[in-house]
DNA sequence: GGCGTCGCGTGACGGACGTCACCGCTGCTG
DNA sequence: CAGCAGCGGTGACGTCCGTCACGCGACGCC
């Protein structure tokens, strides 16, 4: 129902190859940072494992979450479509490897490669579509509802992976869900305390555990 | 400062007259639905003439405007390059001149000229980056910030066609404004007033005058 | 094993904004 | 011209959430 939005694997099959042979192999430690807000964009990196969290941070220091980037997406591909500076920056959740590629390569392997040029646009359109659908979901419920809309979301996206037992194990620290859904951690532990006194799910340190998403989900969108 | 970052112009030159062929003349009339959200999206509308505000609603009735198509722009796009159904609706603001093309068609034009695959290519990165900056917009400052910075921005983007005189008349309900800033009407009238009282603009009708740019700007990053 | 740090839970308090309600004005239309 | 509908401006009230503050348990480092 509530649906992501972004199908992952923008690199498929064996056409990333070709860009194997232009991009320089490299691994980012967990909390390292890809790149900067501000800073200019001269390099596209190719997520192949782990994954890498984009944000802003407001000039009151809240932290935005845009994206959760996972093998298979790319990250940073703005800035060498458009030449213009990161809009954002890129951290990493945990260890990871990438494939950098310059700008001007990769804007090269895009043009001698129209079907993937095709697949880029779809991969942007999906984009645009989380961003709105975002816009949306902050204006929608108290924050109770979005954070459970989050978490079914998160449960979702992980059971295409693993196979979806009656409970799903979620590890993510309260602060970054409550980047992500654009709210204080405090309030965010209230609201997933709210759920915990319904026994819809159990937490406990960097870890969240959906005992009844069935029930999540009916609260997502209920409107009270 | 804060730019609206959308380049207006997908259609320039006239690499667009061979998607004239293509494409089928249309008028639409002021307040005219162009396609609403759930449909199929079957056809790509490029605006030649008249501004398109593109929403959606919340199930509890409130608006969110997501983008204002100005002549130049592509509406509609999105359905075209996934196949997904439309994921907004898209309504015209005043009488709009526009060119319809078949999805299929507008894929084929695209796949024919690689040049225009690049220009489309930005103007989605540039969607992109406008939406994510409403993202942290939206959670930075109160409402009378939001509403002094959106003025502003409205204000610059229309100084790029006229010349921009001491002061600046934009034509656009409270309604409108206060779906774009996240907030109600009421919210939104108050926080004018605020701006009124500091003797930064004046309102009316369907009409807010900016007699104050610098102050406004100003009011529009002070955290207070 | 002691101690510091990090992540989580909760309380108190205040303020900004949503909701509801009403009123005035303007411009259209019959 | 009378009436109505649409838009704008305000007031009262409630509440959700941000802010500040503190306590507690778990993990890590020396």
């Amino acid at each position: 129902m509530t649906w992501t939005g972004r199908p992952h694997g923008f690199l498929t099959g064996d056409e990333w190859r070709t860009l194997e042979v232009a991009g320089r192999p490299r691994r980012y430690r967990a909390r390292q940072r890809l790149f900067r807000e501000g800073e200019p964009g001269d390099h596209v990196i190719a997520v192949l494992g782990g994954r890498v969290k984009v944000s802003v941070q407001t000039r009151s220091g809240r932290e935005i979450l845009l994206a959760i980037k996972e093998p298979g997406d790319l990250v940073g591909e703005l800035s060498a479509i458009d030449g213009r500076p990161r809009s954002a920056t890129a951290i990493a959740l945990e260890p990871v490897d990438a494939l950098v590629v310059t700008a001007p390569a990769f804007v090269e392997f895009i043009e001698g490669h129209p079907r993937i040029a095709v697949r880029l646009l779809r991969t942007l359109a999906a984009q645009i579509r989380d961003a709105d659908r975002r816009s949306v979901d902050r204006d929608t419920g108290d924050i109770t509802c979005r954070v459970a809309r989050r978490l079914v979301d998160l449960a979702e996206r992980l059971s295409e992976h693993r196979g979806s037992g009656v409970e799903v194990t979620l590890v993510l620290g309260q602060d970054d869900l409550a980047a992500w859904v654009g709210a204080t951690r405090e309030a965010t532990s209230r609201a997933l305390g709210r759920l915990r006194a319904e026994g819809w799910l159990t937490t406990a340190r960097q870890r969240i555990v959906l005992t009844d998403l069935p029930a999540l989900r009916r609260r997502a969108s209920e409107p009270a």
